[in-house]
DNA sequence: TGATTATATCATTGAATGCTGATGTGATGA
DNA sequence: TCATCACATCAGCATTCAATGATATAATCA
């Protein structure tokens, strides 16, 4: 049974994770991981409308993922850190690995469900 | 704009990361890189109840991240790879210094919404 | 075989969440 | 000041998803 510290910990790995966790975000994430973007950088890389990668902007940056500052008129965003390319990289060598697995899980699969039957 | 493949894979790795994106799954993960333990020590490990852990194996198995094996009427469970573990610990790691801003991020806050108002 | 244990599956339900379209806001330039 | 640009915010909708409780399956033992 877990005790309250270690529920936190968890409650704070898991919304870590989430950031990455939407196609969306990584998406963004993904653009951001050459050189900062403005939001109309953003929407040209992604073909995401401007509120949508205005809201999830904002939970990137709530959450620590990324950072803003302003130019004139523009918002440049960049990663905040260097562990956040890092863990993208790392994902990267897990899924080469377990691509197989992921493909076939079907389980949070928005786009279609092919497959077999276990 | 991205393009196809792009947005394949973008979705696998959205994928993988909500492998590690919910506080139970978490749990299971976490309880799982010390040693590989059946679903009833799961159960005691997490205190969640046994269909939702067997849910949430199910989902971490399909998705690669747990790999199963039978013993008996025992099954037992263990991370799938070692990066899995690296993983969190690169996680964790990144939360040492985002962790305020993870932790004031109440947009994914299921717990409480204390916080300042931005 | 029948009872029990260990785990998986299923339907349901309520909550969380992503997307859109409209609107608000602040900065720039005519 | 007025128009425009760049971005943020908000309400509403539709979908996804986690948890539960009940049930099914599969293995073990008496």
């Amino acid at each position: 049974m877990l005790i309250a510290g270690e529920q936190l910990q968890l409650n704070l790995k898991a919304k870590l994770f989430r950031g990455f966790a939407d196609p969306s975000r990584l998406a963004i994430l993904e653009a951001l991981r050459s050189t900062p973007l403005n939001v109309g950088e953003i929407v040209e890389a992604t073909g995401l409308s401007q509120s949508n990668i205005s809201n999830h902007l904002g939970c990137l940056r709530d959450c620590g993922l990324v950072v803003s500052e302003q130019r004139g008129r523009f918002t440049y965003y960049r990663l905040a850190d260097d562990r956040i390319d890092s863990l993208l990289r790392l994902a990267e060598e897990v899924l080469s690995d377990v691509a197989k697995g992921v493909y076939q899980c079907t389980r949070y699969d928005s786009t279609e469900g092919d497959s077999d039957g276990e």
